[in-house]
DNA sequence: CGGGTAGCGTGAGGCGGATCACAGCCGGGA
DNA sequence: TCCCGGCTGTGATCCGCCTCACGCTACCCG
């Protein structure tokens, strides 16, 4: 009774994560049984790289960052991901382990997801295998993109570029430009860069004199984008 | 007539794709028409950066790098893809513009799919969705990796790690250790790195004398595996 | 209140590797 | 045969950024 109060619950919950809205009734209910729902406050660790995959987890709210050890001990931030999005990526459908640390960076709540029940749900459905295999496509692109980041060799360039990225997909549009809300330290910055602490907070400050942007209160306006852009474009 | 045996051939083609080799002969059938062959020798341009997406490709033989340019003008390769892999990512199959330049490492045999035809392909055949769904979680692991290489500070690190990935993926058992067959040049390995081409063969160089690898012939054999992923993990 | 911790800004200095320059080598073509 | 273009090795130089070191502010918690 309470059992399947909860599970009524979960559908619902699914419901609302586009990936699953197209979905009929009874795969829902179906799927139900093998979900469960997690929440993460905002700096927790919610699984490790190297642990034993559990479940396939879908972002409904917050965001997480995902990033591994470089050899010399750093924290190498892989990418930051938001609302719909889902991780480990899909690879790890045949179990194994995490392929990265996952952090959340702002409070999450989470649905964890078995994995073969995944598993069967994408084989008997075509349209949901097609949607996932679209998001990793974006998540594929998006990588690429990172990697030429990293590639850069100017450093104003590269942070440049990562601004404009995370304005893309995680900023708001506010007063006198983008906004980004993620509170973001120069440390979680420079790991997203590849760079030193010490390095960010130079390069910001450039940026703040320079007018492209402007930082209150641990979040960023990108206020002068055009500019930011041609920076990212290496002219200076 | 001749456009059936054509399509004959294609089928027949296709078959050889690990990919499709699951598929009905039905299924095969009504996707010939939506494909075509073509070669693309070593050294040669597939399909350039921008230019507009006219079909997915599969590759039956040889290998091909997928490389963008950064803002100073270098060349930086994202991956090296072989027999059975498909590029570009799916993301692709909306149209649009090629996200990076592919080219012939060796001589290459591929298959071009229409975009609609595989989108529909995609839709009917959960098997085949969930099956390409896998190999671009690889791909998409393979990045993470990467993307982990390219943050590595250190060049002797840096080298030693893209040469194991590239055994791992590209290598072939041989005399004395893993051998290396692509003719990379220094230049292409730098831009695996992202590195500059003297920096590679200092580098090489040292690995040489060391006893970690050996090459010959433009190929290049790994003697110590075990020292040389002692490198990759930054003991000296 | 005061101490402890986390984050930010900035200076000084050293070093790894990018860059420039050049020489030797090989293969291919006229 | 001789050139010429691409690839490789190596030396010399130079500079960007990492590192180290420190002071400052804010905030939390006893």
């Amino acid at each position: 009774m309470e059992r399947r109060a909860e599970q009524h619950q979960w559908t619902r919950a699914l419901r609302r994560l586009p990936l699953f809205a197209p979905l009929a009734e009874e795969e829902l209910t179906r799927l139900a049984p093998a979900v469960r729902s997690r929440t993460a406050p905002r700096g927790s660790v919610i699984f490790r790289e190297g642990e034993e995959v559990a479940a396939i987890h879908f972002l409904v709210s917050g965001r997480v960052k995902v990033a591994m050890m470089t050899a010399d001990g750093r924290e190498q931030t892989l990418t930051i991901l938001g609302p719909g999005d889902f991780f480990p990526h899909l690879g790890c459908l045949a179990g194994g382990a995490y392929p990265a640390t996952t952090t959340a960076l702002e409070d999450c709540a989470l649905l964890l997801v078995d994995l073969a029940a995944l598993a069967d749900l994408l084989r008997r459905n075509g349209d949901l295998a097609l949607a996932m295999l679209l998001k990793m496509a974006q998540r594929l692109e998006d990588l690429q993109q990172r990697v030429r980041e990293l590639a850069e060799r100017d450093l104003r360039v590269r942070v440049a570029r990562a601004l404009l990225h995370l304005a893309d997909r995680h900023g708001r549009p506010g007063a006198g430009g983008l906004q980004l809300d993620l509170r973001l330290t120069h440390q979680e910055l420079a790991s997203l860069t590849g760079t030193a602490r010490e390095s960010i907070s130079r390069t910001l400050g450039a940026f703040r004199r320079e007018g492209l942007v402007e930082s209150a209160e641990g979040s960023l306006v990108i206020r002068d984008r055009a500019a930011l852009q041609a920076a990212a474009d290496g002219l200076r």
